[in-house]
DNA sequence: TTGCATAGTGTCATATAGTGTCATATAATG
DNA sequence: CATTATATGACACTATATGACACTATGCAA
């Protein structure tokens, strides 16, 4: 399970350092891929698999789904960490998160993945992320 | 079943006490979250499992749901007491929680779950709540 | 081909943050 | 009051993040 939020750089050469919580489950190999709304993904083989399940069941017929299909298949690599922890951004990943060269980057655990952010974006998002989860507190409290 | 209400200080490292009448029941690990009103959240893994759980099933094509996952997840955190008795509060949750590095904190028991607040910020929502149960039980009585 | 530039990869050193241990003071208990 | 348990500060130790730099691979041009 991933869990948190840590603040890291992208080093000068494009990688990012995973927060020593999330390696252990990262060691045998994982996927990075673009996720949702800007961010990046790093999944485990096993969430890959499953995620690109899901992928293929989505509805050829929607633009919006064969879109996000495109997105997530064309943008994946296969990856692993290197011996300090950190994991190599390719160029195309970097445009698309917008993280340039010694950016700050927010990583944040999601259950079953990882997302990586600009902090710049992020802070935005959070601020979305943080009402809904005020709303649904309030229906059921 | 966590009852009643303790003072303690947040150490220069960033620790928390817990009452030791709380440990038992969280010997097995716990989750850090944040709570409302800028309060933090200890759950057993029990407890916590259970709210992830939905988290799950939620879609990811809808960006409500996306952003609930976020928010949850990103703001939690696995741990569990050291053998003195504390928990280390990260630093985006002691920000949260407005909590600085040797301020007085107070732990609360609520029943299934234990809060801690800042301790100024715990005597403003005790204010507001007493005077609101007050009033209940002058309308009611 | 060779040489050069660029991107990518690996290693290391250092500062900092995180973790664990212990001693003492304080509070709780009998 | 004596005894035990707990809270707190101090400190040692470990792990991690980060920058620097060396090395490798690749592509391009001469």
């Amino acid at each position: 399970m991933f869990l948190g939020e840590y603040q890291h750089i992208m080093d000068s050469k494009g990688r990012v350092v995973i927060p020593s919580k999330f390696r252990k489950e990262l060691q045998q190999g994982c996927v990075v891929t673009k996720g949702q709304d800007n961010c990046l993904q790093i999944l485990t083989k096993k969430s890959w698999t499953s995620l690109s399940e899901e992928m293929v069941d989505l509805p050829v017929t929607e633009k919006s789904s064969r879109q996000l299909r495109r997105a997530i298949f064309s943008g994946a690599v296969d990856s692993k960490l290197d011996s300090a922890g950190r994991i190599p951004i390719p160029e195309n990943l970097r445009k698309y998160s917008q993280i340039d060269i010694n950016d700050e980057v927010t990583v944040t655990g999601i259950g079953n993945a990882i997302e990586i952010w600009s902090s710049k974006m992020w802070k935005k998002v959070q601020n979305d992320a943080d009402n809904e989860f005020a709303n649904i507190n309030e229906v059921k409290g």
